[in-house]
DNA sequence: GAAGCTACTGCAATCGATTACAGTCGGTCA
DNA sequence: TGACCGACTGTAATCGATTGCAGTAGCTTC
């Protein structure tokens, strides 16, 4: 692999220039032409180590997910990815498994590679961007929010369940359950919360049989729906509040025997690869993508220079800028 | 940011001592135990560029997909992030999007970025693995074949083509369509070769209308799909060929209304999100997972010193070994 | 013709870890 | 006592690109 100084030997010039003509800086023409066809006949290629060693930052960015398989974190890793490409940046897709120890693991070598930063959804409560800030790199916080000072994109939650809530209850639903992920999950807590709050408003009962605690997976949405299809009287709707319980809730019902009460369902969240018309499902879409594109614009927005207050953004119109909350 | 020298420092040795002491090199316990204590104290983190520009080679592994969006490349990307921890490499997931260009750029960097190598299923049949041959870097293909001379995993595609129609011939079809890829794609192909042959062997026909080339994602399928309900004689079953083409069919069958023929479908390929009960149906699972698994193996074989002729792998217990085919 | 300015260019230090090579030290053996 | 060995340790070169600084050449202006 040719070196910067063969380039700069062939073409005449000194290393400098050979730099400056690669990053786009005023060199004199013919130079920077010589520049680019020594480069082309060595076929020469950049050594991102060494310019990030010197550079101190790489154009690398770090988008941690604590699950790679759910279509809501790839459809967001897209976004994301489009995002940081017009920019130069490549992005590096880390599996968290919602455990905070593969995930500091992966901050940890973000911020040894000397990456730009990371977008991360968070699998506890905190995040450990030490590396990460000490070395001055962007983060960006999606989906789950952090006490940490950093910037922060999600949804309103409470107002997702709430909206799912309703809707159910526009259709004549009256006994509502709602499978919730795992206690300790800010985002199920506060879709919960929404349930609970839209109920409240109705004037109707919430008997504790009602909530069920899933893990977040398709098996949790299957085992709990299956639960709540045995409960006296039975519900006659399940709100679940992820894509994943949703699908699960779905493959519990399909696979019930017809004679059993048939409770509608309300999702939270995309079902790209259902195989069945769920057109006629209560669904509230997320838009995955657009929380990726906003994301990765809050980073860029950082990397060029932006020193603001951390900012808190909730898709969907509403945005709370870094005023006192 | 602490670097080696501080802590060297610190630990009043060289930073020889200390990145023996790292690397696991015998050094006098006494020393080692300064360096340790003394790398934590100042919360030291090694500076993985500096390594890799001096090294010439990273703990990083590109895996390259064609859609990071399809399950099936998920499912591939754990089995091989999994498999690659152990060795303690991270993988850098990098979505191509069928596009040659964007795998073009995604190679380059994993060369430019001195990364150990990369993990490929390939866009195109020719595969631009120039930089990273030329630093020597270890390159396995999946899922698609192409010429070059690396080790190989994947499918026996005409096999699973075969089986999937078999299957449908059992079950008394005897109209069966198949819905393969984009023309030029091997996989695709190599389906639609298996289902020609099944069909022969069977003494059946081919209606050419019978073969509808759609992209390989779910409104490719879906509009395939509705393509041939609309032919007579109406097809009995349709053979998809890839799960997101299984995807949209039995989307496009749910969504016709229930006076038209409702053909069997049989996938290749595994529907993990389906919302239906998708045991009636034909499959041919693929176990995606598993060829994650041996890819990243087969990779670090070759990071291991192993320096055999190129390997072809035929999952599902028929392996190829590199004699002459 | 001198001064000043624009527009480049090159030298050399620098980023931080790794490692070949040349010690050093304590102990063993003849 | 001296030769030698084993076990570690330090010095300094090295990886390849970037960039502050100090030019230099060519031009304009007075």
């Amino acid at each position: 692999m040719a070196t910067m100084a063969e380039v700069a030997a062939r073409a005449g010039v000194s290393t400098a220039t050979v730099s400056r003509v690669l990053a786009g800086k005023p060199v004199r023409p013919d130079s920077a032409e010589a520049v680019r066809a020594a480069a082309t006949e060595l076929d020469y290629e950049l050594d991102r180590t060494a310019r990030s060693l010197r550079r101190r930052y790489s154009d690398l960015l770090a988008l941690v997910v604590p699950d790679v398989e759910n279509p809501f974190f790839t459809a967001v890793a897209r976004g994301v990815e489009d995002t940081a490409r017009r920019a130069g940046l490549s992005v590096v897709l880390c599996n968290s498994d919602d455990d905070p120890d593969k995930e500091r693991r992966y901050l940890a070598i973000a911020a040894s590679e000397n990456m730009a930063g990371a977008i991360v959804a968070p699998a506890a409560g905190d995040l450990p961007v030490g590396g990460l800030a000490r070395k001055g790199a962007t983060v960006v916080v999606i989906d789950r929010s952090v006490e940490a000072d950093v910037d922060q994109v999600g949804f309103d939650n409470v107002a997702l369940g709430r909206e799912a809530t309703r809707l159910l209850i526009d259709r004549g639903c009256r006994r509502i359950a709602c499978i919730s992920g795992p206690s300790g999950m800010g985002t199920a807590r506060d879709r919960e919360l929404g349930w609970r709050a839209a109920l409240a408003e109705a004037g109707l009962e919430v008997p504790p049989e009602y909530l069920r605690h899933a893990n977040f997976r398709v098996d949790g949405g299957r085992r709990a729906t299956e639960g709540l299809l045995g409960v006296t009287p039975w519900p006659e709707a399940v709100l679940a509040t992820n894509n994943m319980v949703g699908i699960g809730a779905l493959q519990a019902l399909a696979a019930s025997p017809g004679d059993e009460p048939r409770p509608e369902v309300a999702v939270i969240g995309d079902l790209p690869y259902a195989t069945t018309d769920v057109s006629g499902l209560v669904q509230v879409p997320l838009r995955p993508r657009e929380l990726g594109v906003r994301a990765a614009e809050m980073f860029l927005e950082r990397l060029g220079g932006f020193t603001g207050a951390a900012r808190r953004v909730v898709l969907d119109g509403t945005t709370t800028g870094a005023e006192p909350a």
